[in-house]
DNA sequence: AGTAATCCTCAAGTTACTTCA
DNA sequence: GATGAAGTAACTTGAGGATTA
């Protein structure tokens, strides 16, 4: 399975903001093949790619469209399930995907039923003498294998000049070919969608350790909290200072800090301006009044 | 210009066949 | 050899866009 989702080229493409910042990140994912964003479905990555492909060449795909629409006036009928032969082949070069019509709404189905007992009177080409009963699988070979990853690699989607293309080098009927690059991208999107799960799994897993983490802290914060003589012992790590002369407040991360601004202003002669006061113990004895109240009154 | 019919292509889901452990 | 799982070619269905009468 590894070594498919290499042939696929895929690989994590999902990034987790939070994550980034998170003291333990998963494993940075190697370099997306095509990036992962959450608000965008790969439906929508798809039909992008679908618009990238027909945008990027809008006079061919629209001498491809004049081929095919003066082909259909005189090639309909044609029954795309028999057997290919030469002269088939010929006439492919000229249609588009003429099996596409076989798939299509109107009517198909019974015309592909007729189809099959001349199918099932004349093995396929490929058909190396099993019962003509039923679909035949065609398994592909190496070779063809290789041309058509190569292939996709460059364009997930093949328009149809390129089809007919690809059909002929590959000695393949051009509704193979589409079939081929239906399924593929089918299994592309499925590969990616697997990886996302594993890394949203993996994401949540850490959020929920972080969770617990924090839930943790906060418990261990209240139980000390709940135990004063504990806590007035404890020098807070960031402590705010106040010089009861001056009443100016100063944060300072340590004792060190009693160079802070507060501090500066003061009497450095004073031994209160060297301690830092926290904050409980002289919020308590400020009167219930704004700072700046009583600085205005000073 | 608006509309219905037709065709094509696609994604999504399914079926059936092949291969392999 | 039988069997079940996995992979995949081929098929079906429905939607949407383009073209044409």
């Amino acid at each position: 399975m590894a070594e498919k989702c290499n042939d696929l080229g895929l690989s994590l493409s999902l990034r987790c903001p939070q994550n980034e910042n998170h003291p333990h990140p998963p494993p940075p994912p190697p370099p997306p093949p095509f990036p992962l964003n959450l608000l965008q479905s790969p439906l929508a990555f798809m039909q992008r790619q679908n618009q990238k492909s027909s945008i990027s060449d809008p006079f061919q795909l629209s001498a491809d469209r004049h081929v095919e629409l003066e082909a259909r006036s005189f090639l309909r009928g044609i029954d795309v399930n028999r057997p290919i032969t030469v002269t088939d082949r010929e006439e492919e070069m000229i249609v588009s995907s003429p099996n596409s019509t076989v798939s299509s709404v109107s009517g198909k189905r019974s015309e592909r039923e007729e189809n099959e007992a001349e199918r099932a009177s004349s093995s396929m080409e490929e058909d190396d003498g099993g019962d003509a009963a039923g679909r035949k699988k065609l398994r592909l070979t190496k070779e063809q294998g290789v041309v058509l990853e190569e292939t996709f690699k460059e364009h997930n989607t093949l328009n149809p000049k390129q089809k007919l293309a690809l059909a002929k080098q590959l000695n393949l009927r051009p509704r193979q070919v589409e079939v081929w690059f239906q399924n593929r991208r089918a299994r592309t999107k499925l590969k990616q969608t697997e990886v996302d799960c594993e890394y949203l799994r993996r994401c949540c897993e850490n959020l929920t350790e972080e969770n617990r983490r924090l839930q943790k802290e906060v418990n261990e914060l209240r139980v000390l909290k709940l135990s004063p003589q504990f806590y007035m012992n404890m020098s807070p790590p960031t402590t705010l200072t106040m010089c009861p002369q001056c009443e100016r407040v100063a944060v300072s991360s340590s004792l060190a800090a009693t160079t802070s601004s507060a501090t500066r202003q003061c009497n450095p002669v004073a031994a209160h301006h060297q301690r830092p006061i926290p904050v409980t113990s002289w919020a308590a004895m400020i009167p219930p009044q704004p700072l700046d109240a009583r600085r205005h009154k000073s």
